[in-house]
DNA sequence: ATTCATAATTATGAATTCAAAATGCTCTTC
DNA sequence: GAAGAGCATTTTGAATTCATAATTATGAAT
């Protein structure tokens, strides 16, 4: 009856959508387990209507697995999910690094850099060094300037999300990976596609901030420069 | 009132998205229009409801934009939208070259050979030969054995078929196009990880097959081009 | 004739209703 | 006591209905 729900800027479905997202992450709904559509909709006082469609968008994103004529499930990411995603990522975000190195702008080398200097200050408090760093990442991304890139990125760090059990970041390991990140910044900064992306996968081969302990792995670091140099 | 809408494997509104899938590639769906619901749920003789379902199933996959309160639009896809495409599908598939180079089992190699002597085979039948090329590429893929990866190259071939106005495939090119796959499949019968990658990525980089002519190189070059400096 | 205000129409977004499939629950039978 | 048929309940999938935002059409005023 509480007909409240007023109009942000977004549509219903994607506010459940995100909402869902959010209950996915915190594990309150747990992998593998029925979505109780009834249930969900009551709690938010809205119809099945706009929760389906929600459900539609999580299972095309892969956070949902929707079952014919028996409803949608938390999707259950395994290990070596886990490990593809994670090998994807730092794909695509090398590939982001080396494609800022060539064709970003001066001034956003001096925004990364600037936020690196944020990320090196907050280096004693751990929750604002992984929100910098989130955002350092993501904006390299958009100054990648390819944005069904960005998007790919975004939805796999859902799913990355999905299994996280504890975003594990041992004191130490947080020093290190604030090291890492120099690197990148300087190879960014000498506009060195090449290094740019040998240094983002060196960040991610050695397991980011955020990763779980064993999933990390190899990550198929013996190949060499991806990218077709410019100079050619 | 044709109420004979019953299918058994698939859910409706998947059938319903990939009809419009189809319809979006045959450009009987301009891009850049508005996608009236009422008309084409009448057409299929079903509900909004369905229909709506899968019109926000193809917005996650990029193939229709929603607009707030002004319904569905067939994504118009821009010239640096189609590049931006096209690099990571050269960047997901390489990648997937050097996996498969890495870990495949024998018998899929030999499959990947038995695909490749078809295709030069049907070197004289063009939508023979495109259509075996789409096999190995896809059966490529699922022997890298990562299905986010996988995923994401179906979604992304989706966003390109989108604006390819027409598959050219030049008969000369379409004889480049079988040299090159002769060499990537030398160098994935030779377990090379990074020369599978090198020449798939050569693959891509003339221009595969499919690919419409001018958009495929000249990587972006939007900013205040910044020329790369040697090699520091 | 042009512009602005207002009414009528249309289309979207969401709730509600309805049909049918899946589940489970009881009661019978051996 | 176990197995299974048949009925009741639950739940999904889809159609229909409803409210409101957006668009178009109409008409008055300058």
């Amino acid at each position: 009856m509480s007909t409240d729900h007023n109009l942000g800027r977004h549509a219903l479905y994607e506010e459940v959508a995100e909402r869902l997202r959010q209950r996915i992450f915190a594990r309150e709904l747990i992998p593998g387990s029925w979505i109780d559509e009834m249930k969900i909709s009551q709690e938010y006082g809205i119809s099945r209507t706009p929760l389906r469609e929600a459900l539609k968008v999580l299972a095309t994103e892969g956070l949902v697995t929707m079952k014919m004529r028996r409803g949608a499930y938390v999707t259950d990411v395994s290990d070596k999910d886990l490990n593809d995603v994670y090998h994807l990522l730092a794909l695509l975000e090398s590939d982001a690094a080396a494609q800022v190195a060539q064709f970003a702008r001066p001034e956003d080398i001096q925004e990364l850099q600037g936020l690196h200097s944020q990320l090196k200050q907050s280096v004693k408090d751990r929750s604002a060094f992984f929100e910098i760093n989130e955002r350092f990442h993501m904006r390299l991304l958009e100054i990648g300037n390819n944005k069904w890139r960005t998007q790919m990125v975004i939805d796999l760090r859902k799913v990355m999300k999905l299994n996280r059990q504890n975003s594990l970041l041992k004191s130490g390991r947080l020093e290190e990976s604030l090291l890492e990140h120099q690197a990148l910044m300087d190879a960014l900064a000498a506009r060195n596609p090449g290094l740019s992306l040998q240094k983002m996968q060196a960040h991610f081969a050695n397991g980011l901030e955020a990763a779980t302990p064993d999933v990390v792995v190899p990550v198929n670091a013996p190949h060499q420069s991806v990218l077709v140099t410019a100079e050619g």
